[in-house]
DNA sequence: TACCATTCATAGACCGGTCTACACGTGTGG
DNA sequence: CCACACGTGTAGACCGGTCTATGAATGGTA
């Protein structure tokens, strides 16, 4: 059996000679360019609709544009990172641009892998959600190709940044448990050896859940695990945490997905929420909601962070060369995952 | 202020001058090619290493290979796909080809636009997670390119397909719940209205429920609920199975999520699972296993899939004409939200 | 009528790779 | 000693677009 003769493709010379015009014709008309009669116009695109053509974007990218705007993710699977990529996905869909998504993992090495992908693909731009290298590489990519950095709070005159406050965000979530009543308050956070910066989301929303702390006159009730924000670290951290004596009245998570594991692990240590203890998350994800989830947690609106990458990012082609720092105002979304701390006897006793 | 120069990028005759050979002898050494002494390699090599020299990929795919596979999924958010993305990205990681992701969307314009997206950038194959397009399109496609189906039934010579025996997996579900006493088993569908042919996994599951229910004499209490996969389509599906009298006892979801949105439906209406309604699924995503969900559905081994899924694109991209078709054995995982239904007076007295 | 500006179309270089065809030793066999 | 095969390296065409430089045609003005 002979495999199917693999059908040429119809390129910009095909369409040329089907028009009777030249090459040069043809892609002034596909880019809009200036200086094409209305007859030329319409009879190249009448050739082109014939023949079904569409550039090749390899072949744009050589000289031109590649019409691509690169999404640099950790992994897919992250129910936040889904949110921002619909906002982005939608902002280009007016454009000519199309976002391609890579995973980059939770390493380096993994990491720098994606990120040469992409600029060895000729990308028009990055979008790099919580990218892990250092600004010194970041700048250093930027460089080469308009970056936009989403989730990190080093600004650089070289790259634009978008970024939620975290530090409101985290001074609503504790104002919120304190006001309650809650006075042994936990706290999960990334581990520092996972190559967290003073200038990354976790290190922000720990600091910011110290500082409350002592504003209030319970530093000495600071309790934080350091593992990390999956659901898995949530389910570490909370059983860390939870090993205290007395144990903590309410854990506020770093990120809904850790919170989850806090969830699991309450459940499996037979404790309930709140009744025991109280749970609150960061980035109210889609589950969040759920009622057999019910979690307070912050509101950051993803879609509208990809949608403002997007818009930036087609700037940054454009031309613009100055840096655009934007910052995202959370809110809090309360649920039934927290409440007044029941009152305990070994509380006053201590 | 002027905008920082945009270093050139290192090319191939920048190394070939700098290791003073020919671009024909540095491409060899590149792709590893037959007819280059061991000096040559080591020093072209060498020069390589001290450009940090990078082959561009765009420029490699108008003559030759990409060395990426384009993955189109419908969102990115949606679990389940994020573990076949990782099968495939571990498989991948020790071959030259990259990954990249495209999102198609729930229309067949928004995913035919991905589709050609992929084909425009020259990738070297293209997996396809659960497509709506038609079979002939997707032949159409794969005479172009390497192409592999995932989550189809609809076998063609034209490309692979891995495929999960969503027979065996709704037949799981259902002998356990019948097993379990159930008689009033509902079931959630996807529309279709959705494009939705015979060949398709809701219309399997859908079937497969149907077949069940009448091999055990319960022609008379068949209810399907045709809304979508989503949370929101079971949500809504769940509403219209429950205003039915009596109400069902048992309800199987066609996914996960959409077991999620059921879940919901039933907190609001005050029913409690299982107690008064048995729920199952299908996928075993992740959060099906958390305690508060425990989610009785069926596990079909996503990092497998997308591993095979890897293997059988490479193959083809080295020259394998034949078609391959993969099914995959799914298994029931039995959690907390199905239970023997409660002996109710109204059962016998219908 | 001669001259110039403007508009429109084209030829051909170019991007950075791959790949084919060929040149140049070098050893081998007749 | 010549013909030939073989292993190694190179020149240059080529992929499918973009873009620059140039030419042809047209209209307006002195």
């Amino acid at each position: 059996m002979v495999a199917p003769e693999r059908r040429r493709r119809v390129t910009i010379s095909d369409v040329a000679k089907h028009a009777g015009v030249s090459k040069a014709a043809v892609s002034k008309v596909i880019r809009n360019d200036y200086g094409v009669s209305d007859a030329m116009r319409d009879r190249v695109q009448r050739a082109i609709d014939e023949l079904g053509y569409r550039p090749q974007s390899a072949a744009r990218a050589l000289r031109g544009r590649a019409f691509t705007i690169g999404v640099l993710l950790q992994h897919i699977g992250i129910p936040f990172y889904a949110e921002i990529v619909t906002g982005l996905v939608d902002e280009l869909a007016e454009s000519e641009y199309q976002a391609i998504m890579i995973q980059g993992g939770t390493r380096d090495k993994t990491e720098k892998r994606a990120i040469d992908a992409l600029i060895d693909r000729q990308v028009d731009g990055i979008l790099m959600i919580a990218p892990l290298a250092a600004r010194t590489h970041l700048e250093q990519v930027a460089r080469e190709i308009p970056t936009l950095v989403l989730g990190r709070h080093d600004r650089s005159p070289a790259y634009d940044s978008i970024v939620d406050d975290d530090r409101t965000g985290s001074e609503l979530v504790m104002e919120h448990l304190i006001g309650l009543g809650h006075r042994r308050i936990g706290h999960i956070t990334f581990d520092k050896e996972h190559g967290q910066a003073a200038d990354r989301t976790p290190h922000i929303r720990a600091e910011t859940y110290e500082r409350v702390m002592r504003d209030h006159g319970l530093a000495g009730e600071i309790a934080v695990a350091a593992t990390s924000y999956t659901e898995e670290g949530g389910y570490r951290g909370a059983q860390e945490l939870l090993s205290r004596s007395p144990r903590p009245t309410a854990i506020f998570a770093g990120s809904d997905e850790a919170a989850l594991g806090v969830l699991a692990a309450l459940h499996e240590a037979g404790l309930s929420v709140p009744g025991d203890v109280s749970v609150a998350g960061y980035d109210n994800t889609k589950l969040a909601a759920h009622p057999n989830i019910a979690l307070t947690t912050v509101n950051q609106d993803g879609v509208v962070m990809g949608r403002t990458a997007g818009r930036l990012l087609l700037e940054r082609i454009e031309g613009r060369t100055s840096a655009a720092h934007f910052s995202v105002i959370p809110s809090l979304v309360v649920r039934g995952s927290t409440a007044s701390p029941r009152p305990c006897p070994a509380d006053t006793g201590t």
